[in-house]
DNA sequence: AATACGGGGAG
DNA sequence: CTCCCAGTATT
């Protein structure tokens, strides 16, 4: 039996079921709309992650006009913790595109024009929502393809050869499924440290099973150690209770989200002036978060601000949801909830 | 080709 | 702790 009928096979008995997803071997064809927006949440995200946002996410907008014509401050809220929140940002004006346009592209080559739409994102779209036939490549597949194939050529080099690898693969017919097969396998029994070969329906053609090099496929550069970081952030409070908060510029880290205003610690400032006038006390305690690329220590700062401060940093909002806050802001949060200057009116 | 860009789940 | 995840945009 070939490979492609072999995955199509396990895929109807054992295909995961997902909120975004049609169950196997459907006649339907879902709604491109929510597929894209799926797709786009689960960039470098688990399914774990996104399940508990997506719904929430659709039954806010459930269609690509009400996207479009929500206010950017609201979307960027409701993506708070989800990270890389370029998405959010292109997820925004991709909508507004569409909504401008009438309704998506159905081709690869038209969908991949889209802002956030990158190589995988265009390919999903296309195969899983319109039936395209085409190869969605994501991390999950190429470490079955890897494998499969016992491809010893690291990443990203080998992404050429598995992509045509995918392309050989994809039938005409499931192209969608195809796709969601390969990304089932290589989350439930092709994992990157105890995958479960036993059950693989590729177990008999596998390559590196056969040569013994299933946990070094596929090969991956060396990664270096993330550098350190010093910053500050200022929580200033005023005396109604309002809370000093600048809305971080969109080509920064975290931009376009919330933050306290501080140094411009992705930029390697260690230190800044307070943003307002104030008697500033510095915390005893940092707060520390870790991102991709660096750790970062903050020295937090916090202040019982006058009623009539004039900021010169940000601006004073009624009130502070943290969970609207990104992940290292948040943390300056909690620290700074801690001293008593900041209680509650 | 290399780097910036988050956060959380799994082991 | 480390690794990795339904990647994209920029340089």
């Amino acid at each position: 039996m070939d490979l492609t009928r072999a995955l199509l096979d396990w895929y109807d008995r054992h295909a995961r079921r997902l909120p975004w997803r049609l169950p196997p071997a459907s006649r339907e064809r879902p709604d491109p709309y929510r597929v894209w927006l799926a797709e786009v949440m689960l960039q470098q995200t688990t399914v774990a992650a996104v399940l508990p946002r997506y719904g929430r996410f659709l039954a806010r907008w459930p269609d690509v006009a009400a996207l479009a014509a929500a206010p950017e401050a609201e979307v960027m809220a409701e993506w708070a913790g989800l990270g890389y929140y370029a998405r959010a940002r292109n997820l925004i004006a991709c909508a507004r595109a569409v909504a401008e346009r009438g309704g998506f592209p159905e081709t690869e080559e038209e969908l991949r024009t889209l802002p956030g739409l990158g190589a995988y994102t265009a390919a999903s779209v296309a195969a899983i929502a319109f039936g395209q036939q085409v190869a969605v490549v994501d991390g999950n597949v190429e470490r079955v393809i890897a494998r499969a194939f016992d491809i010893a050529t690291p990443l990203p080099q080998a992404r050429r050869t598995i992509r045509d690898r995918v392309a050989t693969l994809v039938p005409a017919g499931r192209p969608g499924d195809f796709a969601q097969a390969l990304m089932d396998l290589g989350a439930t029994l092709c994992t990157p440290r105890r995958p479960a070969c036993v059950l693989c329906p590729w177990c008999e053609a596998c390559l590196a099973r056969r040569h013994g090099t299933t946990l070094q496929r596929p090969v991956k550069p060396p990664r270096k150690a993330p550098p350190e970081r010093l910053g500050v952030a200022y929580v200033g409070r005023r005396s109604d209770g309002a809370w000093l908060l600048e809305t971080r510029a969109p080509d920064r880290m975290l931009g376009g989200m919330p933050g306290f205003p501080g140094s411009a610690w992705d930029r390697g400032e260690e230190d800044a002036p307070p943003p307002a006038p104030g008697d500033w006390q510095e915390l005893a305690q940092t707060a520390r978060h870790s991102f991709t690329h660096f750790t970062l220590t903050l020295r937090v700062r916090v202040a019982r601000l006058d009623g009539d401060t004039t900021p010169l940093q940000g601006s004073f909002v009624p009130a502070l949801d943290p969970a609207t806050l990104p992940g290292a802001m948040r943390r300056v949060w909690e620290l700074a909830q801690t001293s008593p200057l900041l209680a509650d009116p």
